[in-house]
DNA sequence: GCCGTTTTCGGCCCGACTGTTTTCAGTCG
C-alpha cells in the first residue's frame, strides 16, 4: 500500500515544516502521530480515502477529522493542499539542514531568516566565512560541533540493523558490568524492545561511583568521540567493527551509545524510562497524572501538582520505583513486556497476553545445507537443532530457479530426499524431514511440479525474484501460492531486506483471509536483515486469525542464534505460542503437515 | 490537530546536558 506509506511521509514532513515555521507544537505532534499511525497500519487507507469514508478513518486512533480530510483529498485529487502550501514556503534543502545532529527548528529558522541559509551547502558557506558567529548564542564550540555533525551525516547510512547493534551492546554491557562500583548493568531502548533497526544504543547502570564508570565508558575500545559527559549521563560515538553477513558489511561506520547512571534503588523506573518507547512513556505519564501522580525516571510519586519542583528533589518517597512490575501495578496495568511498549493499544489491556518466548520454539522448518547454499551438512545442522531441544528439523534447500543459490534440479532433489530420509533413520532424538524452499515464480506458480512437491514433507514457498512488482500483481502472485494445496508455509512473504529494498506490498487483508482459508502459515523469517513478516504485519495477521511460522532460514551454524530476533518480532505482533506452528508438540505439528498430503 | 470515567473546550510528559550565558534556551531522548 504505497499510498499509505507516501501519506505517512507527507505527514512527517508537514510536522517538521510546521515546527520550522514556528507553528503550534501540538499541531506538530498531531501530524507526527498521524505519520506514525499511517506507517504502522495495515488497513487499506487508500480504499477508505477514495470512498470518502471519514467515519472509518476517524475511527483509527490518532486520525481525526483534519487528517481524514487530507487523506481523502490526496486519494481523490492526487495532492494535499496543506502540504503544497508548506512546501512552497520552505526550501527543500532546509529539511536536510534539520537532519544535522544538534540543530533543531529554532536554530535552523534563525539561520534561514538572518543568513539566508537554505541548504547544507549554504550553511557550510557561512561557517567558512565566519558570518555564522554573528548569530545569537552561536560560539566557536557550537560551530565546531555543527561541522563535525555534517561530516558524520555524510558518511552515515540509515539506522543500524538489530543483529549488528546487539553485538555492540553486548560488548559494552559486559565491559561496564565489570567496572568497579557497578551493581547492575543492562541495555534498554529500542534494542530491548526488539525493534528491527536501532538509532542508538542505550545502556543503563546502577553504581555508587559515577566518575569511574564514565571514565571507563568514554575511553572504551573504539570510542571515536565523546558527545556528552555529565554526572548522570554520557554519550559516545563508537566505531562498528565489521560484521560479516550474507549480505555484506553494514552501511554504517559508527553508532552512538548513551549511558545513563542511576541509583540502584530506582532501577525499575529508570529501566522503564530508558526502554521507552517515547510514545509509551508519554501515555504512562498521562495516566499517572490522571491518577494524581507523576512519573519520571526516579519513580512514581504522589503529586497534587501544586509544587512545580520535581518530587524527588523535594525528598518525596516514591509510591513505586524498584521494579517495572511495581510501577505498572500501581498504575493499574499488567506488566507489559518491553516488546509491546509502542503505544499500539497496550495501555488498554487488563491482562497481558502470554506472548511467545524463545523457549517455546521446538522446530525449525526452514533450513539449507551444502546441497544448495548452506554451509552445513544435514547431520551438522540436525545436531545443533537437537542441542537446542527441537523435536523437528525440516531441510528445505532452494529450488531449481534459484540458480545463484545452488537450487536443486528435480533429479538432485529426489536424491536429496533419499539422503534426508536416511539421515533421519540414523539420528536419534529428532525428526529430520525432507522439504524445499520452493520459489514462487513471478506468475505465482511454483518451481517444481505437483508430483515432486507431494513427495516432500514440508513445502516453504517463497518469493525471491520480481520483488518490485506492484501491489496488485504481488497480491495475485502470493494468493496463487497460498491456494496451492501442497504449500505449508509462505517464506519471507515480502522478500524485503531491511534498509536495502522494500519488497512486495500486497493487500494484506486478502493475504490473511486466504492464508486462513487454505490453512497456510505465514513466516517470520528470523534473519535480522529480513524480519519478514515484520512486526506490524504479524500483529494484523494475529488479529485476523492466521497461523505463523518462526524460522531461522538456517544457512550457517550461527543462524540458529537469530531466533531471538524473530521471537521478539512475534512478541511485537502480540503473537501467542498456540498460534505459532513451531511451538506445537511433534505429533500435532506432524499431523498438520501430513494433512496437506 | 486530537481527544474526553471531570471536558465538545481546554488541555496536551519530563529531565539531562551543552554552550552560551550570569539565569537559560535549545536540543535530545
Amino acid at each position: 500500500m504505497s499510498f499509505t506509506k507516501a501519506a505517512a511521509t507527507m505527514f512527517n514532513e508537514m510536522s517538521q515544516m510546521i515546527e520550522l515555521l514556528g507553528g503550534d507544537r501540538f499541531r506538530v505532534n498531531a501530524h507526527a502521530k498521524a505519520a506514525r499511525v499511517l506507517k504502522d497500519t495495515t488497513a487499506d487507507i487508500e480504499a477508505l480515502a477514495e470512498a470518502g469514508d471519514t467515519k472509518a478513518l476517524v475511527a483509527i486512533e490518532g486520525i481525526g477529522k483534519g487528517t481524514a480530510g487530507k487523506l481523502i483529498e490526496l486519494a481523490q485529487h492526487g495532492n494535499m493542499s496543506e502540504y503544497d502550501e508548506l512546501r512552497n514556503q520552505i526550501p527543500k534543502g532546509l529539511m536536510e539542514v534539520l537532519e544535522i545532529q544538534g540543530l533543531g527548528p529554532k536554530t535552523v529558522k534563525l539561520m534561514w531568516d538572518e543568513k539566508g541559509v537554505e541548504s547544507i551547502d549554504d550553511l557550510l558557506k557561512i561557517i567558512e566565512d565566519g558570518s555564522i558567529l554573528e548569530l545569537p548564542r552561536m560560539g566557536q564550540k557550537t560551530v565546531d560541533n555543527i561541522k563535525e555533525s555534517i561530516e558524520f551525516l555524510s558518511q552515515q547510512g540509515g539506522r543500524l540493523h538489530i543483529g549488528i547493534a546487539q553485538g555492540v551492546a553486548d560488548r559494552f554491557v559486559e565491559m561496564m558490568g565489570q567496572v568497579k562500583g557497578v551493581k547492575r548493568c543492562a541495555f534498554a531502548g529500542s534494542l530491548r524492545r526488539g525493534k528491527e533497526t536501532i538509532g542508538d544504543i542505550d545502556i543503563l547502570i546502577a553504581t555508587s561511583d559515577s566518575d569511574t564508570a564514565r571514565a571507563a565508558f568514554t575511553t572504551a575500545d573504539g570510542v571515536m568521540k565523546v558527545l556528552a559527559n555529565g554526572e548522570k549521563k554520557a554519550s559516545i560515538r563508537v566505531a562498528i567493527n565489521d560484521e560479516s553477513s550474507r549480505w555484506g558489511a553494514e552501511d554504517n561506520t559508527a553508532v552512538q551509545i548513551d549511558l545513563r547512571i542511576v541509583d540502584e534503588s530506582c532501577w525499575g523506573s529508570a529501566l522503564m524510562y530508558f526502554t521507552g518507547s517515547k510514545e509509551h512513556n508519554v501515555r504512562l505519564r498521562e495516566r499517572a497524572i490522571k491518577q494524581g501522580m507523576t512519573l519520571n525516571e526516579y519513580g512514581l510519586f504522589k503529586d497534587d501538582g501544586s509544587d512545580k519542583t520535581p518530587p524527588q528533589q523535594r525528598g518525596e518517597k516514591p509510591v513505586a520505583c524498584k521494579t517495572e512490575e511495581d510501577i505498572y501495578a500501581k498504575l493499574g496495568l499488567p506488566m507489559i513486556p518491553p516488546t509491546m511498549r509502542e503505544d499500539r493499544g497496550e495501555m488498554e489491556l487488563t491482562e497481558t497476553p502470554r506472548v511467545i518466548e524463545v523457549a517455546d520454539i521446538k522446530a525449525e522448518l526452514h533450513s539449507h545445507t551444502t546441497a544448495s547454499d548452506g554451509k552445513m551438512s544435514i547431520e551438522e545442522s540436525a545436531a545443533i537443532a537437537k542441542s537446542r531441544g527441537f523435536h523437528t528439523l525440516a531441510i528445505t534447500d532452494h529450488s531449481q530457479s534459484s540458480a545463484v543459490a545452488g537450487g536443486l534440479s528435480p533429479e538432485r532433489l529426489y536424491k536429496h530426499i533419499k539422503a534426508i530420509r536416511e539421515a533421519n533413520k540414523k539420528i536419534e532424538g529428532i525428526t529430520i524431514m525432507p522439504g524445499s524452499e520452493v520459489d514462487i515464480l513471478v506468475d505465482g506458480t511454483l518451481d517444481y511440479d505437483d508430483d515432486l512437491l507431494a513427495s516432500l514433507d514440508v513445502v516453504v514457498a517463497s518469493p525471491h525474484a520480481g520483488l518490485r512488482a506492484k501491489p496488485k500483481q504481488a497480491t495475485k502472485r502470493l494468493l496463487k501460492a497460498i491456494e496451492h494445496p501442497m504449500v505449508h508455509i509462505i517464506g519471507h512473504p515480502t522478500g524485503r531486506l531491511i534498509e536495502r529494498r522494500p519488497g512486495l506490498d500486497p493487500d494484506w487483508n486478502e493475504i490473511f483471509a486466504a492464508a486462513i482459508e487454505h490453512d497456510v502459515a505465514l513466516e517470520i523469517n528470523c534473519h535480522w536483515m529480513r524480519l519478514d513478516l515484520r512486526d506490524t504485519h504479524v500483529r494484523a495477521a494475529v488479529d485476523a486469525g492466521c497461523k505463523i511460522a518462526i524460522d531461522c532460514d538456517v544457512h550457517h551454524p550461527y543462524d540458529y542464534d537469530n531466533l531471538r530476533f524473530g521471537v521478539m518480532t512475534g512478541q511485537r505482533g502480540w503473537l501467542t505460542p498456540d498460534r505459532c506452528i513451531n511451538t506445537w508438540d511433534a505429533s500435532t505439528l506432524h499431523a498438520w503437515l501430513k494433512s496437506k498430503r
